[in-house]
RNA sequence: GCCGGUGUGGCGGAAUGGCAGACGCACAGGACUUAAAAUCCUGGGACUUGCAAAAGUCGUGCGGGUUCGAGUCCCGCCACCGGCACCA
């Protein structure tokens, strides 16, 4: 569509709106014992205009959540609006209901970008992110969402990230009792007995004992840490000089930017959530998430029960300890496999005497890797795997590799002895680092053994005879599994699982264990523009580092300016090259890595609750009222919509905790989801917040992709920049259009045809409501108005003749209770697009109306504005001026209640009743729409279309469907 | 390979086991106009028969099943999308 003349001036009513919003502050909350204005709409419509309410004087509450954006250098992309535009919708819709909704926005501001750019540049990236911030707040103001504005948050900003830094040291003083299950204070933890000597020894002690015992407590307490520091292998990036977490290297690359990463050891902060692991997992039911998405928490937990099973090394004192999911295949275990950086290796190695210096005799040439000796063979391997890339090490997982370490080790029920190897197929992160390998009944074993010449010994037998069991690793009988002392032979599965492990147990070889795939959480970064850790390190008198954390009072720690952003040459981060920020008068050494992104994403949802508290991250009783969700329950009662009645009648089910709903994109389906997680049930255990879970629904929204149907992107050329479409066709149309296109979750090509019908629509809507004649005149007097004065000519279009306040005919009733229980409906259970498709068939009968009644209208208006705010703001506006209260200011649109579906008004005069023959439609009949089934059935065998298919024919069976259908089988 | 999801006109998509294709786009014809744009009206799944009005048959990825009746439920395939991927 050219652009030039528009369908209606949504140029002029779109600021003018957003203006009065602004100015009015209509959509601000109010937490529980805050004043609310006289003046303001929602104390007007809850009568606590001029008084402090308390949470319970407040309505119920319902919180909206959006995904706080990175304010990125190339502004809003048409993805953002989508989730935004449906919890604003929802948040317009729950406001009518007459719910006190919290919805706020604000900005996940450090990363990546505006450092690599100070680096650039010199500049710092606070320059950046506020010139960027402010670009996306216009953006988004532009788009009219109802965000309460003055909860902002920023995560850069010292006021916020004081309290990140608070919840740091929350997590650094804590540690997780196993016994209770839960984070508790650092000062409940309980030392081993050897440091925990009763007072009258410890008096005894001699001052330097004492100091040495005091080392060794603090080691264990360091140890115990829910922030804690590791020297541990990790991935670095040279091209970002930094380390990053698991979850961000992709393909042996870094997620930002796809640069190259190695494994390289260093001493690093990390946060122990695999404690949390179990509760991470059960409490995936307590909360209304997709399935899909849970399933992806879920496998990246990835929880697996199975026993540790300890093997004795032969010629030595050494046990290897397995972790295997089928204890019941111990008996078919015919070799054994470390992992290459196995720490018994090294030991081997040092001491001797377990790896001989030659091969055993009869050692297959294909076992040695071509090596003279073992010790030449693990070392050319370990060298092999070394230099191999994560990208190759994946990629070339069709083919197995490994070496005969020459050692054997010694299974534990039949005493055989079967050679150790080790393979790279062998992880040292997951379990212990070393398998007993069963090719009969594991496909990487088998895969192994076959290529080696390794013993493939059956012992489980499947339930199909005809199965073959090699390779067969589902559940099945035990077979040939009989040792001196123990059987389990004939055993089905699960039962021999139980057996063996029992077993085990009872000979101290072992014992039931879980493992996780969920590793702790790498939390320190190599970087400038992130939150400075409240950490200070020293030196004990022996000259040894330990680390301490900051008081409270020293918070915010805050950035130190610099000339140079880059890492120092000697590989440090950014941060030690503020020397005098660095080095504190007491002699200590502040930490210099800065936390992760994450980190200030994982509780931002917390401080848009009380975002200028600063004597607290958040006040309990605006948590409890905010968290505390009593209603949920309506949200989620997918089939009793249009009532209410819960609501009224002031009964409500059981507490479903936590923001009522949060919308965002899959790509944080794990890290960010639940890394918050974790954070949110530390600070619930610690007694921080009244809720296990902080997001109780959540909705992913689907991806836009570019007209051609492809994955927007600069170099397809296919981007769609929603600053164009605004100016084009309005914010109400953009809007509207982006609901219109589908489902919320479904990926969905953009198509600017289809945003060209929606905004054809809001014309009509336009002129549904407004005089021709009087537009004409708006036009020509805006031709000589100047730009500033132009909103107030909006004035001159007067209202349709006809719509007149005239009582609505039934008809027309009809007409509008029909809408108001589809957009209803389809509002509660986010069926957007079919929300709008009703308001479309609205308009197109209305429009052919005589006279148009102002009542029915005005409703119309109400179910239009959570879609098309501005628009409707603005017919409200005329309709009330003009007929409804001429003279007197009209009413808040936003708080005006929601109207009431009456059934009553849907009952038609005749029913259109199809009728079948053998299940085939052969007739729609009219029919009175109180008849009843015999009628129905008369009527529908006597239809002349249906009675050449029933004559001559026996009538077998007639199923009548009470006013819905006819079905006559005839034989 | 494993897990999750989705398959409906030319396109985006609608359909508590009960008239498949609402609503919109695109398209075609018409009205208004000197003309165009905008707007309004009409039409349309495919095939067959018929000048037409109309009628019939087939039709929701494929093959089976349950049912008076299946896009919807069950079983088995196929394709595509997303996630995980040597996790013992």
């Amino acid at each position: 569509m050219p652009s030039g003349r528009k369908l209606y001036p949504f140029y002029l009513i779109e600021p003018k709106w957003q203006k009065f919003w602004d100015e009015q502050q209509t959509f601000r909350a109010f937490n529980p014992g805050e004043f609310i204005p006289p003046e303001h709409p929602f104390g007007q419509r809850h009568r606590l205009g001029g008084k402090c309410p308390s949470a319970d004087e407040l309505p119920p509450k319902f919180y909206i959540l959006d995904m706080f954006p990175y304010p990125s250098g190339a502004g809003l992309h048409v993805g953002h609006p989508e989730g935004y535009t449906a919890t604003d919708i929802l948040a317009r819709y729950y406001r009518a209901k007459g719910f006190h909704v919290l919805h706020p926005m604000g900005w996940d501001a450090f990363g990546l970008p505006a450092e690599q750019y100070a680096v650039k540049t010199g500049q710092h990236p606070r320059i950046a992110t506020e010139r960027n911030i402010a670009t996306f707040r216009r953006q988004i103001k532009s788009l009219g969402f109802s965000y309460d504005w003055s909860r902002e948050v920023d995560t850069t900003d010292p006021q916020y990230f004081k309290w990140t830094q608070w919840i740091f040291l929350k997590l650094y003083n804590s540690w997780f009792n196993p016994e209770t299950n839960r984070a508790e204070p650092i000062e409940t933890l309980k030392y081993p007995k050897e440091l925990d000597p009763e007072p009258a020894e410890l008096a005894k002690l001699s001052p330097q004992a004492r100091a040495e015992l005091e080392k060794r407590r603090r080691a264990y307490r360091d140890s115990k840490r829910l922030a804690y520091v590791a020297e541990a292998p990790v991935w670095w990036c040279e091209a970002l000089g930094t380390v990053l977490a698991n979850e961000e290297v992709v393909d042996g690359k870094s997620e930002v930017g796809g640069h190259p990463v190695v494994r390289r050891p260093m001493r690093q902060w990390m946060l122990r959530i695999t404690a949390y692991a179990d509760r991470l997992l059960e409490d995936l039911d307590k909360i209304e998430w997709s399935e899909s998405l849970k399933q992806m928490q879920r496998n990246w937990i990835g929880r697996s029960e199975g026993a540790e099973v300890v093997f004795r090394v032969a010629n030595s004192e050494d046990t290897i300890t397995v972790f295997t999911t089928r204890p019941d295949t111990l008996f078919g275990a015919t070799y054994m496999v470390l992992a290459p950086e196995h720490p018994l290796i090294d030991k081997w190695l040092r001491e001797g005497g377990v790896i001989p210096a030659e091969w055993p005799a009869s050692t297959p040439q294909l076992w040695t890797g071509g090596e003279p000796t073992p010790s030449a063979a693990i070392a050319a391997y370990r060298a092999a795997v070394a230099s191999k890339s994560d990208l190759e090490r994946t990629d070339l997982a069709k083919e197995k590799t490994g070496v005969f370490t020459g050692a054997y080790a010694i299974n534990p029920v039949n005493g055989q002895q079967i050679p150790i190897w080790i393979a790279d197929y062998v992880l040292i992160s997951y379990g212990t680092g070393a398998i007993m390998a069963v090719p009969a009944h594991d496909t990487r074993d088998l895969e192994f053994a076959s290529k080696f010449g390794l013993p493939i010994v059956q012992v489980v037998q499947p339930p199909d005879p005809n199965t073959d069991w090699r390779g067969y690793v589902e559940d099945g009988i035990s077979v040939n599994s009989t040792g001196p002392e123990i059987s389990i032979t004939g055993l089905p599965t699960q039962e021999a699982k139980r057996r063996i492990t029992q077993w085990l147990e009872s000979k101290g070889l072992g014992r039931r264990a879980v493992n996780y795939k969920l590793r702790d959480w790498l939390f320190s970064r190599q970087r400038y523009w992130g939150e400075p850790f409240p950490i200070v390190w020293r030196r004990d008198p022996d000259g040894e580092l330990y680390h301490e954390s900051l008081p409270e009072s020293a918070l915010p720690v805050t950035l130190p300016a610099l000339d140079n952003y880059k890492p120092t040459s000697d590989g440090q981060p950014p941060l030690a090259r503020a020397k005098e920020w660095v080095h504190l008068p007491d002699g200590s050494v502040r930490e210099t890595n800065t936390m992760p992104q994450w980190a200030g994403s994982c509780w931002y949802y917390l401080r848009y609750i009380d975002p200028r508290n600063d004597t607290a991250f958040v006040a309990p009783e605006a948590e409890r009222y905010w968290m505390g969700s009593k209603y949920a329950e309506l949200l989620v009662s997918r089939k009793q919509t249009g009532t209410h009645a819960a609501l009224e009648r002031g009964q409500h089910e059981s507490p479903k905790p936590g923001v009522d709903l949060y919308v965002g994109g899959t790509e944080h389906a794990v890290l960010h989801l639940l890394y918050a997680r974790f954070w949110h049930k530390v600070l619930y255990d610690l007694g921080y917040v009244s809720t296990p879970e902080p997001f109780y629904r959540l909705v992913n929204q689907g991806l836009i992709l570019g007209e051609d149907g492809q994955k927007m992107s600069k170099s397809r050329g296919n981007v769609i920049n929603p600053d164009d479409i605004l100016k084009e066709y309005g914010a109400d149309a953009f809007r509207m259009y982006e609901m219109f296109m589908g489902p919320l979750e479904d990926t969905k090509p953009w198509n600017t045809k289809g945003l060209e019908g929606v905004y054809r629509f809001l014309g009509r809507v336009w002129r549904l409501f407004v005089d021709e004649n009087s537009e004409t005149e708006f036009e020509q007097a805006e031709t000589v108005t100047p730009p500033e004065e132009k909103i107030r000519l909006l004035e001159l279009v007067k209202l349709h003749p006809a719509i007149k306040l005239t009582e609505p005919n039934r008809g027309q009733l009809r007409a509008l209770h029909a809408c108001i229980k589809k957009v209803t409906e389809d509002i509660e259970n986010l069926r957007f697009n079919t929300a709008i498709s009703a308001l479309m068939v609205f308009v197109n009968e209305a429009l052919s109306w005589e006279t148009r009644p102002a009542a029915v209208l005005r409703d119309f208006v109400v179910l239009l504005n959570p879609f098309a705010p501005h628009l409707a703001e603005e017919l409200w506006a005329k309709l009330h001026t003009g007929l409804l209260k001429p003279g007197a200011p009209p009413p808040s649109l936003t708080y005006e209640p929601w109207p009431q579906f009456d059934p009553t008004y849907l009952a038609e005069e005749t029913l259109e009743i199809p009728v079948q023959v053998n299940g085939k439609l052969r007739d729609v009949i009219t029919v009175p729409a109180d008849i009843d089934n015999a009628g129905l059935e008369a009527a529908a065998r006597t239809s002349e279309k249906v009675k050449p298919f029933i004559a001559g024919k026996q009538i077998k069976r007639v199923i009548v469907v009470p006013k819905k259908l006819v079905n006559i089988v005839v034989g």
